[in-house]
DNA sequence: CTATCTGCAAACGTTTTGCATCTGT
DNA sequence: ACAGATGCAAAACGTTTGCAGATAG
């Protein structure tokens, strides 16, 4: 475990290889809360100060990816990968859209803007949302 | 300039108009403070409550587009045709992209949604920001 | 006339900060 | 040993709410 995150040359203390570890193949896109709450049944102690530290430690080593989706609260993708998501405008759960697409953008587009990369969010509703109206 | 939103059956108030006013043919993607502020102006007596409730009023009939971009604020469009944004990183900026992109999914992907619609967001760095640096 | 809007101030939820203490490396 | 992390509490920030008085239709 340790010696898995030992290439983010960031401190692995113990609340951050629990904060690593919820993280770890989940694909719920949690938000700051939600980690902190799972973390907490380990480290009663365990702070929101401390969140935010790692997710930002973990973000600037482009280890998690911040989604803006959620208006007022920030959610974290621990996937990396090249993917794009699809949102229930109810209950805000996010799931992953594996799927290339093909947006570049031509120079005259650009206005002069170096461009660096871009997601693609899809709006919906989602089965349990959609069937319980 | 009543007459033109009649339609959006909600009470002009001279406070409303002038909220229109600075968001008609507005290309800055202004968030709810850049309207405060350019109305408080005209209103001294303005308040983000009547901000608030305008644009919520604007978004309800379809007028305004809410954008999720930026995290922690709320930025507002007043043109709602199809089209995506581009955003420097640097200094939040967002300009249009008037193109359309072929993003359909295919049922196997939408996990059962019912999918609605999409926005693409590019991210980059714009032209006063890059030649800064 | 009355349903709705305004403006103020207080409350809210999320994120950030300051700082004394502690700990990985 | 010391750069950097923790945890607490306070503050900051954008947004929402309650309500008394005002106003568009």
């Amino acid at each position: 475990m340790i010696d898995k995150y030992r290439d983010l040359q960031i401190k692995l203390t113990p609340q951050r290889l629990a904060i690593l570890g919820f993280l770890e193949n989940n694909r719920s896109h949690p938000s700051a809360e939600d980690i902190y709450r799972a973390v907490l049944k380990q480290f009663p102690t365990m702070s929101f100060a401390t969140v935010y530290n790692t997710l930002e430690a973990l973000k600037s080593k482009g280890n998690v990816q911040e989604l803006k989706i959620d208006p007022g609260k920030k959610r974290y993708d621990p996937d990396i990968s090249r993917h794009h998501h699809l949102i229930c405008m109810k209950c805000k759960n996010i799931v992953d859209i594996f799927k290339d697409f093909d947006i570049s953008l031509s120079e005259d587009l650009t206005s002069g803007f170096d461009i660096i990369g871009n997601s693609i969010e899809f709006y919906g509703i989602c089965r349990s949302c959609g069937s319980r109206k």
